[in-house]
DNA sequence: AAAATATATATAATTATATGCTTATATCTT
DNA sequence: AAGATATAAGCATATAATTATATATATTTT
């Protein structure tokens, strides 16, 4: 039945209002398509690094991403155990690809450092 | 494919923002159930009148909902044409239903005057 | 190997803007 | 005139960004 995935409506709407920033819903669209670490993020938002950890921040905090020390970087990492999982894959279903933006990352130097 | 119904990640954020409070994605959830008019939403949610048109408002700016007058009342409903509609419906399923409210209105006869 | 340096990330403080609510007032229908 | 709804103005809080600083790991130098 319905009520099955059913989550609780506070707690969803806050979900919904961490995806309502299109800075974190790319975040999670690109985590969907593969892991990423702080400083490809820096690369393709042309933000500041302190503003991309504190989006992910939001997101590790509500279990929607982990994390993961790899030597000096944190790459991150959708959580696919979050109990708001299912909600998030079926928003990203209405919401385009964003591949391009790790050929990109390559094309530009930016992915090599992390592997 | 799965890009079919795909939208804009710029504005598939805007309206998750929207939905991502409380208030709103209730409305929204209820009015995927009934039609609401505004005077019963000042009943559920226990907030002024004004606060509540204003939350009406912002759905109905972005085409999620649209109003009907029916003499002094004004009626909302979910915009089943809207290009969100698909975006909602799949959000919607993760959250419970909210029927009961409609009984509570009925019981405590605020939902009779709208007909 | 210890100390110094560089790189990546996180946190804190600050600021500007956005948001949600209230009260007051205007508009529209009966 | 009364009732329902919308808009405007004001206020308090939340949010997203920046700059400055701290922490942690890696690398270099001595």
């Amino acid at each position: 039945m319905k009520e099955e995935n059913t989550q609780d409506l506070k707690e969803t709407a806050n979900v919904l209002k961490l995806l309502g920033d299109k800075t974190r819903l790319s975040m999670v669209n690109m985590l969907s398509e593969q892991e990423c670490c702080v400083c490809e993020f820096v690369e393709i938002f042309q933000m500041s690094q302190p503003a991309i950890s504190q989006h992910l921040r939001k997101l590790k905090d509500i279990g929607i991403v982990k994390e993961q020390r790899k030597g000096q970087w944190v790459v991150y990492s959708l959580n696919t155990e979050s109990e708001y999982y299912l909600l998030i894959k079926d928003v990203l279903n209405h919401v385009p690809s964003e591949r391009d933006k790790f050929t990109w990352l390559e094309k530009n130097g930016f992915r090599i450092i992390c592997n």
